[in-house]
DNA sequence: GTAAATTAAATCGTACGCAACCGAATTGGA
DNA sequence: TCCAATTCGGTTGCGTACGATTTAATTTAC
């Protein structure tokens, strides 16, 4: 790549991280009356999709260390998404667990975000082929991080 | 939409963000000899492209508000990337221009990147269409915030 | 069986992002 | 001309991210 193609517009990596920011801005907006971040949100997702895992286990599937995750969860816990409970095998392990309200939240949450994103028509396979490429891009930062 | 339609959604937010992530972490390690931020990295790109700016155009290029750019700008400035002055005809505006440092690294800075990248080798074709997808991307998530 | 190595979570320090707010400088209309 | 609205940078407060370190619990190696 030539110097002259260096521009800030020409960067995929700036690409990327402005459409990141922007999900990150829309999803705030979606989540507010449910007064959830959207890290938060994904923590959720990820619960829906598997309760009751130990903090490292999350951290896995989110890529974050325990340093995001411990105050995350906690502010999660505060407002009564979640439990935070020592494993009982495992005295060092974190077990996490979606309340009554963490579970059932999810169609309301879910509700919310279509009603915002139905407002626009975004065409399914341009999404199909942007999450692809995405994950080939993901797929190629991870092997540069090796 | 459906479920399965939000789930997709899902996805490709967990996928932009984690690439996002991923596309930090790999810049930090390749700038750490200059001691330079992701974020730094990407004020010097918007400067070589178009020096001596007010604080403001630089923020609308980088879509960061003053509130982001004051702090990382003094840090610049303090490591000598930059100096910070006062408009001559506007008093309100800061003119944010590139020192000797700053202007003659940039080639280094290149060098450095490139080589981090080149390790590995990524298809041309499929960067310049990655990079095409997510400024789709960014164009449908401004509209679902204007 | 116990000290060493390993693992898990928490803590610390630094640097973003961003909403909300502030104060100074400038501008534009009455 | 004069003052109200706007523009600009700065400040504050909060919530991530993440490298590095610390502390506590468990596993292992001998």
């Amino acid at each position: 790549m030539e110097d002259s193609d260096m521009t800030l517009a020409n960067q995929l990596c700036f690409s990327v991280y402005h459409a990141s920011r922007l999900f990150t801005k829309f999803y705030q907006q979606a989540l507010q009356p449910f007064e959830l971040t959207y890290p938060q949100y994904l923590v959720l997702l990820a619960l829906w999709e598997a309760d009751r895992q130990p903090l490292h286990a999350l951290g896995e599937q989110l890529d974050f260390g325990s340093n995001t995750l411990t105050p995350l969860l906690k502010r999660m816990e505060n407002k009564g998404w979640l439990t935070r409970q020592l494993g009982a095998s495992d005295h060092r392990q974190l077990i996490i667990q979606l309340t009554e309200k963490g579970r059932t939240s999810k169609t309301a949450i879910f509700q919310a975000i279509r009603l915002c994103i139905t407002q626009q028509n975004i065409d399914p396979e341009r999404y199909q082929s942007t999450l692809k490429q995405n994950k080939e891009l993901i797929t190629a930062l991870e092997k540069l991080l090796d």
